[in-house]
DNA sequence: TATCTTTGCATCGTGAACGATTTAATTTAT
DNA sequence: ATAAATTAAATCGTTCACGATGCAAAGATA
């Protein structure tokens, strides 16, 4: 039996798993010379905007757990670009703080942003466009987060 | 100094990857009972569409390389899901085929992708806009798969 | 025919993701 | 104040994702 509904071509779902795989492809060499991975550029990213989040402050605004983000903060302090600290208010929390290090990065990594969104300055569509797009995407992952 | 670009909030990227991960959660709880992964989910899309394929074909299919594919065909050969024969013709290649459990899920499977699309049944966007979106995450692959 | 290159798949190592469980610290309830 | 419930991280095990490498079969070239 032969349902349409089946078929990848159809599926909204594999093109945005395709999509998110493409894109992280996408990044690695321009944060290769960065020394970062992808979601570990995402951490810089809420770093570099908020210095001494705790792990659980972090996750929630990656929406990523404490079992992801443990280990990737482990392997970031391993390489110098923050420390973990134990709280002091709340004994529960680790507070994660930038090195020099981590802090310097950010200029080298101010690029990165404008050299992706040259892979689709080449699209039929244009800035209104993308702006409705990540509206309708922020829509989606509302609705998914439950 | 402070970059604008950097924001996540700004960042069509992380939109598209907290989506698929999102996405891949909502796939979960209706495809456990089946005894599928997400990504095991797309290869039996891809067989129950036309069976007996290389593990070249299904990579193509979904834009990923043998070592990502071929332990993953290993654990569902493991599970009865398919059989992977080595090539006839080309001694190289290895065929992977359904088994009749693999043909089977089939028909349980098939209100899965009826039952993911209620998640944006609630959107205040309707097909014709979904049809748009495909048309323009297809034009963005396009663009990133070299 | 002998070698050279290409191709298809497998293997290895590393880094995410994530369900599930554990541990310790804080909060709430009794 | 003590016990119970909640919360924050960490840990564990399994499954992707993927760069890099290895290997054997097939095709190209000399």
């Amino acid at each position: 039996m032969m349902y349409d509904q089946l078929k990848l071509e159809n599926q909204l779902c594999f093109r945005l798993y395709s999509l998110s795989r493409l894109l992280t492809q996408a990044y690695r060499p321009l944060l290769e010379p960065l020394g970062l991975t992808y979601p570990q550029y995402l951490v810089m990213l809420v770093l570099w905007e908020t210095d001494h989040q705790t792990v659980g402050d972090i996750g929630r605004r990656l929406k990523l757990d404490t079992n992801t983000l443990t280990p990737m903060l482990q392997r970031m302090e391993r390489e110098g670009l923050l420390v973990r600290t134990h709280g002091i208010v709340d004994g529960r929390q680790t507070l994660v703080s930038l090195t020099k290090k981590g802090l310097q990065l950010k200029e080298a990594a101010k690029d990165v942003p404008t050299c992706m969104s040259q892979h689709w300055k080449g699209e039929p569509w244009g800035t209104e466009e993308i702006r409705q797009m990540m509206q309708r995407l922020d829509s989606l992952i509302e609705g998914l987060s439950d």
